[in-house]
DNA sequence: AGCAAAATCGAT
DNA sequence: TCGATTTTGCTA
C-alpha cells in the first residue's frame, strides 16, 4: 500500500499539496510535524503535514519529500483547527496563516549552491564572457550562490548563463537547506576540580603570585561564586576582574580553570516573584466575584472600569487562580512595545512564569517561546503578548485576558491573514473550553453590543483606585476665543492659565496632538498648489526637524521646497498643524520648562519609546507633547493637566466609527491626567464645544454614546448591527482599476442587491503608484456568512478569469474596522 | 512565493 | 528583427 501526506506550504495557495512517503516514515510521520518537500522547478521548502492517508491522487503523480524536519509535531491538533477557522472566517489561505503563524526560523529555504562539474573539462574558448567569469570565479571557490553571481555579474537576472553554463555541463547545481536556528550558548567557567583539596589551592594560589592578574581573576572568579552561588559566565568574570580574554583562555590551558557550556534561554525573566500580589479593594474585590459569576453563564465576559479602576489587579488574582490549576494563561495587549510598564508589573507577581512575545522580538527569541509554550513549560505558563501570540502552541490554555479590547491595533490589515485578534482569540478559548476576559475603560461598540444582546457577561467598575475623582473635563471653544483674540498660536489663554499654574506647582503636562509632524500642508499663497507625493494621491507633510517633506503613505520624502514648484512664489504657507509645531509652540511659551515629544518620528528603534518615558517617569521632563500613542496603558503618577489640542480633526474623520474612536481616544488620554491623590484637569479645544461626543466625553457618559452611536449604526446599517467586508482593487493602471471594480460591483450586486457600496475611491486612491478602489459588502444580521463568503469567492473567481482583470490584486478584509 | 515560458516592447 | 522586459501560468 502506498502512503501519502497532504502539507501546508507558507505560501498562499488555495490547496494542500500531496507527497508520496514511504511507509516507515507514514508510521513515523504526525500531523504537525515538518518536512521539507520539493515545490516548483527548484526550490525546496517547509512545509506543515496536515495529515497522512492512503489516497493516491488521480490526475498527477506525487512528488516524495524530501527529508523530515522535526522528531515530534510542533504545532497541537487544537492549533490547526484554529488556524482553519480563520482562514476560513477570514477568507485567506492556510498557507497566509502558517506564515504567519510560525516563527521564521522554523520555515527554512533552499538555497541553490553553484559548483564545478569535475567530471568534464571545459575548454575556455567554448564559454561567452559572463559563463567564463562565473567558471572563473569557481576556480577560487569551491561553491558559490546566486546572490555571489549576482555580484559577479552585476545583473539581477543570471538564470541564463546558469542554464547555458549547466548545458554545456560546466557546473551542477545543489540545493541546500539550512537549518536557521542555533541555539544562544553562554560559557561558563569554573575552578578545575582538582584545586577542590584546601593544599592543592593552597599551592596553586603560592604558584600563582608570580602572574598576579592571573592570581586577580581567580581570587574574582571565588568573590562572584561566593556572592551568587550561580555557575559563573565567563562574560561576568572578564568584566569584574578587569582580565582580557587570553589571561582567562591561559588559566583553561593551564588546566586551572574548566570551562563549560549552558544553553541560554533568550527569553523569558530570570527573576523570581518578589511581590505578593496586591489585595484588592472593595469595587476589584466585587468585580471578581461577579466575573467569576458571569463565567458561570457566559464564557466571554467584558470588564468595563473606567481608567485608572486598577483592571490589572484584577486580572492579576484570575490568572493566580488559573495557573494553580497548572493551565496556560494568554493575555493580549494591543501594542506590547508600547507597555513595558505592564510587562514589568506582571513579572514582579508572576517572577519567571511570565513570557513577552511581539513582532520586536528576534526570530530565536520566538523559536524559544514558542517551544517552552508547546512543551507546556512553567516559564510560559503565562504568555504575555501581541496580535500574533494567538498562533502559539498552546496545550492547556485555561484562560484569555484581552486588555484595552476596544484597540484597533488588535486587527491584522495588511499582509493576510487579516485577523482580529480579539475575535480570533475567543474562538481559541472556546477550542479549550476556557473563557475570555475582555477589559476596557472604553468597550468597543461591538462588545458592549454583545452584552446588550446577552452573549457576553457585563462586570463594572466605577470607581477609581484610591478613589481619587474623575478628571474634571472642560470644552473650550476656539473659535470664540480666535475671534476675541485670545489664542496664541495654538494654545487658548485657558490652555495656558492652566498650564501655567499645573507648572508653578510642580505637575507635568501632557498635550494631546492626533497628527505628526509640523504641518500637514504647505500651500502656496499665491496660486494654491501643494506639493503632492510623487507615488501616492497625497500631499506631502512638512516635518521640520529635518527639513524635510514626507508621504506618510509609503516613506517617500524631500527636502522643504524654497518657492512653489507651480508658479515660484516664494511665499508658502503652512495649513494646518502637527505635534512638531505644538511642541515648538510650547517651548516658546514656557522656555524654562523641558518639552518633548512622542510620536512615530521619535520613537523609531528599540529603545527610542522607552527612554523618553523613563525620562518623563524620572520628570525630566516637564510638558509631553505626542500622538495617540500616548493612550496605550501607560501610568504616570505626576500628570496633573492633559491638553487637547484639536477635538475637531477626529470627529470629521471620514470613517463610520469615527465618533467612537474620537470618544475612546479623549477619555483615553483624559485618563492620563490626576492618577494618583489630586484630581486631574482635562482642556479639550474645539471649533464645536456642543458636538454630542465631546459633552458625552466631558460627562464620560460611556451610555449615552453607546446609545446614539448605536441608533446611527442601526440607521446606515453599519457593524455592529450589519456585517462588512471590504474587498479593495488594486492596479497601477488607474482605467484597469475602474472597470475592473465597476465590473465586480455589478456583479455581486446581482447577489446581493443594495447591500452593496460603492466601488468608491478611497480618500487616497493611489499609494505607492497602485490605485485602489473599494467595494463595500454589508451583510444583514440574518443573511448566512457562510453563504455570503461563497458567493463573494464565487464573483471572485469570476473576475479573475477575465484576462483583461487578472492581473489586478483583491484583497478581500472580513471586519474591516 | 518563485520560476520559466509566452507575450509584448523597443531600439536598431 | 533580435534581445530585453513584462505578463502569465503552474507548482503535487
Amino acid at each position: 500500500m502506498q502512503h501519502f501526506i497532504d502539507v501546508i506550504l507558507p505560501i498562499p495557495l488555495e490547496k494542500l499539496f500531496t507527497y508520496s512517503i514511504t511507509a516507515a516514515e507514514s508510521e513515523f510521520l504526525k500531523a504537525g510535524m515538518r518536512v521539507a518537500v520539493p515545490f516548483g522547478k527548484s526550490k525546496i521548502y517547509t512545509a506543515l503535514v496536515f495529515n497522512i492517508h492512503q489516497q493516491k491522487p488521480m490526475a498527477y503523480e506525487a512528488k516524495e519529500i524530501h527529508q523530515i524536519l522535526d522528531d515530534a509535531p510542533i504545532t497541537t491538533p487544537n492549533q490547526l483547527k484554529h488556524w482553519q477557522w480563520i482562514a476560513e472566517y477570514y477568507m485567506c489561505t492556510l498557507g497566509d496563516v502558517l506564515r504567519a503563524a510560525l516563527p521564521n526560523s522554523f520555515l527554512l529555504e533552499s538555497e541553490t549552491i553553484i559548483s564545478k562539474n569535475t567530471d568534464k573539462i571545459i575548454n575556455d574558448e567554448d564559454l561567452k564572457d559572463e559563463e567564463f567569469l562565473v567558471y572563473e570565479a569557481l576556480h577560487h571557490q569551491s561553491s558559490l550562490k546566486i546572490q555571489d553571481l549576482i555580484n559577479i555579474l552585476d545583473k539581477k537576472n543570471v538564470f541564463p548563463v546558469i542554464n547555458s553554463l549547466l548545458d554545456k555541463e560546466a557546473i551542477v547545481l545543489q540545493e541546500e537547506v539550512y537549518e536557521k536556528y542555533k541555539p544562544k550558548v553562554v560559557r561558563h567557567v569554573k575552578l578545575n576540580s582538582q584545586y577542590s583539596d584546601q593544599q592543592k589551592l593552597k599551592d596553586l594560589l603560592e604558584e600563582l603570585s608570580r602572574a598576579p592578574k592571573q592570581r586577580d581573576v581567580v581570587m574574582t572568579l571565588f568573590s562572584i561564586s561566593a556572592q551568587t552561588k550561580k555557575p559563573v559566565k565567563v562574560s561576568d568574570l572578564s568584566d569584574a576582574s578587569e582580565a582580557s580574554a587570553s589571561i582567562i583562555k591561559t588559566l583553561i590551558d593551564k588546566k586551572i580553570l574548566e570551562e563549560y557550556h549552558f544553553q541560554e534561554d533568550r527569553v523569558g525573566y530570570s527573576g523570581d516573584a518578589n511581590e505578593a500580589s496586591k489585595t484588592l479593594n472593595t469595587y476589584q474585590e466585587k468585580a471578581l466575584e461577579e466575573i467569576k459569576l458571569t463565567f458561570e453563564k457566559h464564557n466571554i465576559t467584558l470588564l468595563h472600569g473606567v481608567t485608572s479602576s486598577g483592571k490589572t489587579e484584577v486580572y492579576v488574582k484570575l490568572i493566580e487562580e488559573v495557573i494553580a490549576t497548572g493551565k496556560q494563561v494568554l493575555y493580549l495587549l494591543p501594542e506590547i512595545a508600547l507597555t513595558t510598564q505592564l510587562v514589568s508589573r506582571l513579572e514582579t507577581y508572576f517572577g519567571g512564569k511570565v513570557s513577552v512575545y511581539h513582532s520586536k522580538y528576534s526570530a530565536h527569541e520566538r523559536f524559544e517561546l514558542w517551544h517552552n509554550v508547546l512543551q507546556n513549560q512553567p516559564k510560559a505558563q503565562i504568555v504575555l503578548g501581541a496580535r500574533s501570540s494567538i498562533f502559539l502552541p498552546y496545550h492547556d490554555l485555561g484562560l484569555v485576558i484581552v486588555d484595552e479590547e476596544h484597540e484597533t491595533s488588535f486587527k491584522q490589515f495588511d499582509p493576510a491573514p487579516r485577523y482580529h485578534a480579539r475575535d480570533a482569540s475567543i474562538v481559541l478559548a472556546s477550542l479549550f473550553n476556557s473563557k475570555t476576559l475582555l477589559g476596557s475603560a472604553t468597550p468597543s461598540l461591538e462588545s458592549y453590543h454583545n452584552v446588550q444582546l446577552g452573549k457576553y457577561g457585563l462586570v463594572e467598575i466605577t470607581h477609581r483606585f484610591n478613589d481619587v475623582l474623575m478628571p474634571e473635563i472642560e470644552l473650550v471653544d476656539i473659535q470664540d476665543k480666535h475671534k476675541r483674540k485670545r489664542m496664541n498660536g495654538h494654545f487658548s489663554d485657558r490652555l495656558i492659565e492652566e498650564m501655567t499654574e499645573a507648572l508653578k506647582e510642580g505637575h507635568q503636562i501632557i498635550l494631546f496632538q492626533n497628527r505628526r509632524g509640523f504641518s500637514p500642508i504647505v500651500e502656496c499663497t499665491t496660486c494654491g498648489h501643494a506639493p503632492q507625493c510623487p507615488n501616492c494621491d497625497v500631499s506631502l507633510t512638512y516635518h521640520q526637524y529635518k527639513n524635510e517633506l514626507r508621504c506618510h503613505y509609503c516613506g517617500y520624502h524631500t527636502v522643504m521646497l524654497k518657492n512653489c514648484m507651480a508658479c515660484g512664489s516664494v511665499e508658502l504657507d503652512n495649513k494646518g498643524f502637527g505635534t512638531e509645531q505644538v511642541q515648538e509652540e510650547a517651548q516658546a511659551l514656557f522656555p524654562e520648562h523641558k518639552v518633548a515629544r512622542m510620536d512615530l518620528d521619535t520613537t523609531r528603534g528599540k529603545f527610542g519609546y522607552d527612554k523618553i518615558i523613563t525620562s518623563f517617569e524620572q520628570k525630566e521632563i516637564d510638558i509631553l507633547v505626542g500622538t495617540q500613542m500616548l493612550t496605550k496603558g501607560l501610568d504616570f503618577r505626576n500628570v496633573k493637566l492633559v491638553g487637547i489640542m484639536n477635538a475637531d480633526n477626529m470627529l470629521n474623520f471620514p470613517d463610520f466609527r469615527a465618533h467612537e474612536r474620537s470618544f475612546q481616544l479623549m477619555l483615553q488620554v483624559s485618563g492620563r491626567a490626576g492618577r494618583t491623590d489630586e484630581r486631574g484637569k482635562v482642556l479639550i479645544q474645539t471649533y464645536n464645544p456642543h458636538h454630542r461626543i465631546l459633552q458625552q466625553v466631558s460627562t464620560n457618559n460611556y451610555t449615552d454614546m453607546y446609545k446614539e452611536q448605536m441608533d446611527e449604526r442601526h440607521n446606515f446599517n453599519y457593524p455592529p448591527i450589519y456585517r462588512l467586508i471590504k474587498i479593495t482593487l488594486k492596479h497601477k493602471d488607474f482605467n484597469k482599476v475602474n472597470i475592473g471594480a465597476e465590473w465586480y460591483a455589478t456583479a455581486l450586486k446581482q447577489v446581493f442587491k443594495s447591500n452593496i457600496l460603492g466601488p468608491e475611491f478611497p480618500p487616497v486612491s493611489r499609494i505607492r503608484n497602485q490605485f485602489h478602489k473599494n467595494i463595500l459588502v454589508k451583510i444583514p444580521q440574518q443573511q448566512s456568512l457562510l453563504k455570503t463568503k461563497k458567493a463573494i469567492v464565487k464573483v471572485n473567481n469570476s473576475f479573475l478569469s477575465i484576462t483583461e482583470f487578472r492581473s489586478v490584486r483583491v484583497i478581500l478584509n472580513v471586519d474591516n474596522y
